[in-house]
DNA sequence: GTATTCTGACTGACCAGTCAATCAATCATC
DNA sequence: GATGATTGATTGACTGGTCAGTCAGAATAC
């Protein structure tokens, strides 16, 4: 019934959520190899019967992650007519990914997309990817008239997307975890922020 | 003529200046303090001899910038009447800092305060106060009627600050230097941005 | 019986921080 | 204005600990 390597696989996943707990407990360079495989309750030998290397592992866990993100955004794109509608998704999205695995996000936005050093440097070009996408969003918001045309596209994509890793960097810092309310709180401010700005 | 201690105070600061670059270029974690020594023309143990360790050096580093950043926060609040103005005398100030030691802004935000696990975490009640200040500023605006009240200042200090911060991050994730035109372009566009948004 | 998963002791490189020794400047005394 | 004493700056070889990655072999599956 169960797949011929069900068990071989299984081993992989552990390891590999278990390096996200280690990873956004100690971080990436402050913690050892052997702290994933004691997490994970897994030999040492083993992490490197299923991965080449430790940074194998972060990237591993960035390219899953960071593809649900861009496939999420084109869906958001493709399925509302409305701009602020597609933001709004995505903002969604994202905040939701957070809600579910908070350390997985804390370790993709500390260890890769804000690590202009090491990992974020490798993994620019895909990175990129989304702000292109959401900038895309935008501009096809302004030719129909729909948003202003002095802000150029690039820009807002930071503004918007900058916005939303901000709040979540600030959750991050937070000890507590964040109550549902204020994830929904989030969703809607981020959105009225970015669309309606400060001024009355 | 000159102080008594004049060489001493000129070693201390010239390996400061080195170590601004060497944490730039490399990355705190990456760089060897030897590196710092090297790019400082010094040898290895003066190092220890001015800073009693590694950790040392970019706190001090840190705390130098953040109190200059604290200073021109307060100073636009007192100077401006209106928001937007304290508003944009903020951005004005950090972009300038990035544009006069663009090294420097790259270690304090990457090393430091978007750094959850190491730095960013000790310094943590300092950074705070950044955004105190500004959630202050928004606070002022919207009892004075010139804000919408329906975007809690808090929030709205975290949207212009990680605004700031984005738009730093981006111009250090790029290889070349940012011309002057960008600059001054990013001063406008953060502040029209955060007031006014994107939406007609 | 063989292929794969799994184990954990071991190694080799690396590097933060120490320290004993040298050097340079100022001071004290005659 | 020479001589020695004191203080602080400067040097770089060395040490002790850490840790990523290896490997030889045991266990398990098929």
């Amino acid at each position: 019934m169960a797949a011929p390597n069900q068990t071989a696989i299984d081993k992989r996943r552990v390891i590999l959520e278990a390096a996200v707990r280690v990873f956004a407990r100690q971080g990436f360079h402050t913690c050892r190899v052997a702290d994933i495989a004691d997490e994970a309750g897994v030999a040492y030998g083993l992490v490197y019967h299923y991965f080449s290397s430790k940074d194998e592992i972060l990237d591993t866990l960035f390219q899953e992650r960071w593809d649900a993100m861009l496939a999420a955004i084109a869906e958001a794109d493709a399925q509302h007519p409305s701009a602020r509608d597609k933001l709004q998704a995505i903002a969604d999205f994202i905040i939701d990914s957070y809600r579910y695995d908070p350390d997985l996000m804390k370790v993709i936005i500390v260890e890769v997309t804000r690590a202009a050093n090491t990992f974020g440097r490798t993994h620019l070009a895909r990175i990129r990817e989304a702000y292109d996408q959401i900038a895309g969003v935008v501009e096809r918001a302004q030719a129909e008239g729909l948003f202003r045309r002095d802000i150029d596209p690039p820009f807002a994509a930071l503004a918007f997307y900058g916005l939303v890793e901000q709040v979540l960097t600030r959750w991050i810092f937070e000890s507590e975890p964040v109550d549902e309310q204020e994830l929904e709180r989030a969703k809607r401010l981020i959105v009225e922020m970015t669309c309606l700005g400060l001024e009355r």
